[in-house]
DNA sequence: TTGAAAGCGATACCAA
DNA sequence: TTGGTATCGCTTTCAA
């Protein structure tokens, strides 16, 4: 273990050189700064971190608290922020808050409060009211992805016009029976699912056409379980589903099949995400990129860790339609070209 | 921001004897001790982590390297760590190394150089000659998740037994015919689907029936291909598969649905994995609960940076069959009771 | 049982 | 452009 001291020596130059040949910050010549390159690397020195920190108050670490690691959205995020994190040398540390846990006390009350990171990134976190104080308490910057209900700079995807892009594209082939798949209500859970759940009753309030909401888990089981409760019913059926997200789409889908209902001959479902499993179900969906979010929202961060002045800029994304053969004109429809087949 | 001597004068002790009071290192009177407690609480006192590990040489983090967040397995192992951590107070630093990848070079070469942490854990890492090298250079203790292929501590299923009594389920129930789906061979591709295979083809060789391999990518799009492949020609077709894991298993039987083959019917399904979805598709599995594996790595390692001189004991784990409903004796079959039917 | 002081390993200011 | 040195905040040895 050779520390600044012995490349020094070896160099021939003091360690406040030596220091400043390595870090970049001071004048240095030339010549000596590649000569103590030259021998810290021959010597195998890689400089202790927690010297480094303590000396400069900066840690080259930044914090990600989520709620979950296992889902698809989740993962993917932490995944974009790793990648942008990776190749600007800040390390990643991981924080995970599940809600209504002792464990996210602890994170909260404990954890972030050693400041064992330089900025923070929270992935819809949907803080209460403490929690929100102790990350402001935290005195580092922090960045979102999905709102935080706040002022620190977010990354999200505009969840009620994902919803309304959806709706209005059954809409557009025709259909007038079109049923939400997902949330609790527009007052309740979480806010993605409720503003999808509100862009899809804006969009069919304004085509003048009745709304049905079916109240889901957010997972593909939950989809699937839902689907079987609304479909069963041959006379109240609708002929479109929107899912506020692809798992409870593809669970819908899954669930028609089993019922022996054509999709989209006889259902059409539309989902928001494009997962990974969106191709094989062939769903038309909107994408949102959650790893197109954790890279922006890292990149966003370390602006901010460079240019602590600069107040960051808010970014919302448009999701992008994808027809895939998930969706066709409802059965019964005077075809010119019916919805494709799927594979 | 109050430091250790804030804490000490307000307390009217010195700063060694508030650290002590405050660590729980060498004698404090039971008075004193209380007293340097409560007023760290009142001035919210937290200490600098950086000048800590600097003086101690501990940093209370733990290094995690996994090749995936997002895949189910990987991220039920990081849950489990991450739980255990949570409870002993230690951070997590997450370092992503995907193979192939320039990324994963400098994780091993930059990142996992500056020793962020007390010990590490590689889950399914599956090192070359090189980054074996790397690992065991840092000097810190590592305990993999999945066989790493040297002496440090290992948590892992045992991937040969598991595999060999999917085979021998399918075969009790009086199948012949059984194909096995997923990997590339026994020589090829990585260590778990290796084994996996290798348990089935010597369970098949034992009980005297041919082998078929067919393979895929080890995903669920993945599983779903090879079986429309295999599925397809209905002389060729067996009438049970063992699948390498359940994303494969799923795989396969959504493309028997789609071939209108009836599961259990025509063709009985096995996995390996227990995955979050196996129970919605009523597959029959090994459970390998990837979350206990992560949490026992973390124990194993906090275990030994408590007790240094310790060997770490392996943990080899064997997979609990569950019998749902994707197996059932093969067609024809003179029956008692057949397969329950699919929900 | 407590206190004084010497590190831990870097950075950065001030002089030269 | 370089070197000497104080400093970051805590732990730990040694004496008292």
């Amino acid at each position: 273990m050779s520390g600044i001291e012995d490349v020094a020596r070896a160099a021939g130059v003091s360690k406040a050189t030596a220091s400043r040949a390595l870090t970049g910050h001071g004048y240095v010549s030339a010549a000596t700064r590649e000569r103590v390159a030259r021998v810290a690397q021959e010597l195998g020195y890689v400089p202790s971190s927690s010297a480094a920190s303590l000396a400069t108050g900066r840690t080259r670490n930044i914090g990600v608290v989520m709620p979950y690691l296992n889902r698809w959205f989740f993962a993917e995020v932490l995944e974009g922020i790793q990648e942008v994190l990776l190749e600007s040398g800040y390390d990643l540390t991981l924080y995970d808050a599940k809600p209504g846990t002792e464990g996210r006390r602890r994170v909260f009350d404990d954890f972030l409060a050693r400041k064992r990171f330089d900025g923070l990134i929270a992935v819809g976190l949907e803080p209460d009211h403490h929690e929100l104080e102790r990350l402001v308490a935290i005195g580092r910057p922090v960045v979102s992805v999905v709102a935080i209900g706040d002022s620190a700079g977010v990354v999200r995807l505009d969840d009620e016009h994902a919803a309304r892009r959806a709706t209005a594209h059954l809409i557009e082939l025709g259909h007038t029976k079109i049923a939400f798949v997902g949330g609790i209500s527009v007052s309740q859970g979480p806010h993605v699912d409720r503003a999808r759940l509100a862009g899809y009753r804006a969009t069919m309030a304004e085509a003048g056409l009745p709304e049905t909401h079916v109240r889901s888990e957010v997972t593909l089981p939950g989809g699937y379980a839902a689907a079987v409760d609304l479909l069963g019913d041959a006379e109240r059926r609708p002929t479109a589903l929107v899912a506020t997200c692809d798992e409870v789409a593809i669970g819908a889908i899954i669930a028609a099949r089993r019922l022996g209902i054509p999709v989209p001959g006889s259902l059409s479902v539309v989902g928001i995400d494009n997962h990974e499993f969106a191709e094989m179900f062939a769903l038309t969906t909107l994408e949102q990129s959650p790893r197109n979010q954790g890279a922006q929202a890292a990149r966003m961060l370390l602006e901010q860790l460079a240019n602590p002045g600069q107040v960051p800029q808010d970014v919302s994304i448009q999701a992008r339609l994808i027809v895939r053969s998930s969706t066709a004109p409802p059965p019964g429809t005077p075809s010119v070209t019916v919805g494709v087949g799927v594979p």
